[in-house]
DNA sequence: ATAACAAACGTTATATTATAACAAATTAAG
DNA sequence: CTTAATTTGTTATAATATAACGTTTGTTAT
């Protein structure tokens, strides 16, 4: 029994916590504001931390906006199949927890001879708030 | 009846040709390298005619390579369903063409009250002739 | 034709996102 | 404990993308 996802770093647990408290996604510079009273002061400290948390699963990258969200489903899995809302309107990101979904996504095959090992899929539109406020 | 898509301006159709006759997905500077003798000097005027392509369907970008593709699927239509897959090997990108995927995500609902006007999904894994090789 | 408006252009500067390279310190495993 | 692997700290720089401005071109409606 491997353990790699049991003892985050120092730099990788501060840039966890940051990410998993805040209600959407943040961005790399912004984390790195909000880390500099902890010791962290360089770009690459974070795109690190950032780099080993999106490995074991505990962050996704939202890939439209450059912006990096604490993962809600199977919090300590390697994530390889993702999917989130976006609200054009509002930028509220969801990751989306749909088991008929996953299923289907992961045992999609098409006739290019490719097994995929690996997906993620983002849908935009407007939320139900910003849908009444049009 | 709109003719939205018919006349591309000078730089737009400089950089749809380019995109058009890639065997890949092209990134901005790289265009920008190659039509620099057709006249386009600056980043912006790549950005700004890609802009414009994507707006009218006739590229995509690839959200996790910061590379822009050509539509090859319906052409004049604006995209807001795009599938790919992509090889983490070589890097081969190719639109996925099914329509069953595209109706199964175009219809796709969650509890959320979200709903979607677009998607866009990438799959990952090893293409067939990189599968060979390992 | 021409006025009025929208779209595209050219240009300079700058913002934002991300990685290279290297040496030192820390941690995990034999 | 010592070797290997990982993480750190640091400086510099690469890669990606947009702001702001004024000009030119293209469209539409008189």
């Amino acid at each position: 029994m491997t353990q790699k996802q049991e003892h985050l770093s120092k730099n990788q647990q501060i840039v966890l916590n940051l990410i998993e408290k805040a209600k959407g996604p943040l961005k790399a510079y912004s984390i790195l504001y909000n880390v500099q009273k902890r010791g962290i002061k360089a770009p690459l400290q974070v795109y690190r931390a950032l780099e080993k948390l999106i490995e074991i699963g505990k962050i996704h990258k939202i890939e439209s906006k450059n912006a990096f969200i604490a993962c809600k489903n199977s919090d300590c899995e390697i994530s390889k199949a993702t999917a989130f809302s976006i609200c054009n309107n509002c930028e509220h990101v969801k990751e989306i927890k749909n088991s008929k979904l996953s299923k289907y996504l992961s045992n999609f095959e098409d006739n290019s001879g490719m097994k995929y090992k690996k997906y993620n899929l983002e849908f935009f539109g407007l939320c139900k708030i910003c849908k009444l406020k049009q």
